[in-house]
DNA sequence: ATATAATATAGAAAACTATCAATGCGAGGC
DNA sequence: GCCTCGCATTGATAGTTTTCTATATTATAT
């Protein structure tokens, strides 16, 4: 994976509020209005957190109805599992190179 | 492992700077003024960074002569990506929790 | 067409980050 | 003692991120 995708991965993990929705979407899809309850922010700033975690692909939206449903995007979340993987290799090397 | 020092890893490594000093030490062990000369930046400035790299665990430091040397932290780096596999399983649940 | 409901976008303010120049620190050598 | 070398710290500044209020968008219902 490009090192500019991992990189905005980390962005949006670096950060509080988008980990704990993180950890919420580890129980399964929510839509934005689920999310929102959980947090002492106001929508748009959720609107905002949501838009990074999409943008770097780590979480999937679907939109239906007038709700716009959140999960976790596992394969992107296995790409930077990987990439942990390969850092941990000896100088032999790897095929992140 | 707590949320406050993965996000401090995460952070740690969503800098482009700071990736190529991962990257870099991926080699082996260097010494600061090594990883010095493969960036057009201060002495203060890639400080600054192998500061931000050690306190949050992802890089460790060894102090001798007049030189520091740094090298990854492997053990943090495995407990990385142990969160991504952790995050990756279903809603049965994890120890993570 | 107008209203409503869920979400997104824009613009501005506050907080944080990365960078530099200048300086400090500790250990060895003269 | 004083100098040098590698690295760390300080203080300032420019750029980025997070948050808010206000407004827009999109889809449906009345």
């Amino acid at each position: 994976m490009e090192s500019e995708k991992l990189m905005s991965c980390f962005k949006a993990l670096s950060d509080k509020t988008r980990m704990e929705i993180i950890e919420m979407l580890k129980g399964g899809t929510l839509c934005a209005c689920k999310i929102l309850e959980k947090f002492s922010l106001t929508q748009p700033t959720l609107s905002y957190h949501m838009k990074l975690l999409t943008d770097c692909g780590l979480v999937n939206v679907e939109k239906a109805w007038k709700w716009s449903y959140y999960s976790l995007n596992k394969d992107m979340l296995l790409q930077l599992r990987d990439f942990f993987d390969c850092v941990c290799l000896t100088k032999t090397g790897c095929d992140c190179n």
